[in-house]
DNA sequence: CACCAGGCAAGTA
DNA sequence: TACTTGCATGGT
């Protein structure tokens, strides 16, 4: 395969869909909080989750940090995983608000490698919810691999079956400029084409369009 | 009814 | 190190 395939994918899924404009989230916090309520769960179920938080009126950092455990995992029950969910979201609050003092600008605009690292020392933020975060609420150049990544570039022959997390990052960040916007709009798109041709069930994806790539 | 969804950590050997 | 399991609701 050719190293240029990743740009020429991307290329013609943009063209194909057009910009996503992602993160769906009107504030960071509200995006930081959706990358952990959405891990491996259905982002409709995220979104009654996220609007339960507002309607409560304790989507941001010094409301939810006021918040018990039971308070917090009875409005983002939807989510599923909710106790494990909601003391996910406290470990990373805490970190926030011990680490730098309640302020999440300056948590985003921190060196990249230190925000890396905190992110990945609070239980429950994997590698690829703290990539999310750096990239989507911190404008940080980091590629975001998923399950949808994975499966698609798979099923393409585009990456081998026992590649890494780690490894298909390197893969995607080698082949590619290193550019936020490109990253931002790459992982977007490939959940996008993921949800309407690259669907389990539906294995052949023929009418996918990037065949042949 | 079964299967899936924008993961992660803890337990086991 | 390399598997396996628990977590859980809601849509198809």
């Amino acid at each position: 395969m050719a190293e240029s395939s990743f740009l020429e994918i991307y290329d013609k899924l943009y063209d194909f869909y057009g910009p996503q404009n992602w993160w769906p989230a009107d504030s960071s916090f509200e995006m930081i909080v959706g990358a952990v309520l959405t891990q491996n769960t259905n982002w409709k179920n995220v979104e009654k989750g996220i609007s339960a938080l507002k309607n409560r009126g304790v989507l941001s950092l010094k409301a939810l940090s006021t918040l018990s455990h039971e308070e917090i995992a009875s409005l983002i029950r939807p989510t599923g995983y909710y106790n494990l969910k909601a003391k996910r979201l406290k470990n990373l609050i805490d970190m926030l608000n011990d680490d730098y003092a309640g302020d999440l600008k300056e948590f985003l605009t921190d060196d990249f490698f230190s925000c890396r690292d905190k992110l990945l020392q609070v239980k429950g933020v994997g590698a690829e919810t703290a990539d999310s975060i750096l990239l989507y609420a911190g404008s940080h150049p980091i590629f975001v691999v998923d399950a949808y990544t994975y499966r698609i570039f798979l099923r393409h022959n585009l990456v081998d079956e026992e590649c890494s997390y780690d490894e298909m990052q390197e893969r995607f960040m080698d082949n590619l400029p290193a550019d936020a916007s490109l990253f931002n709009e790459y992982h977007a798109l490939i959940v996008r084409l993921a949800k309407e041709y690259c669907k389990k069930n539906n294995p052949l994806c023929e009418a996918c369009p990037i065949n042949g790539m």
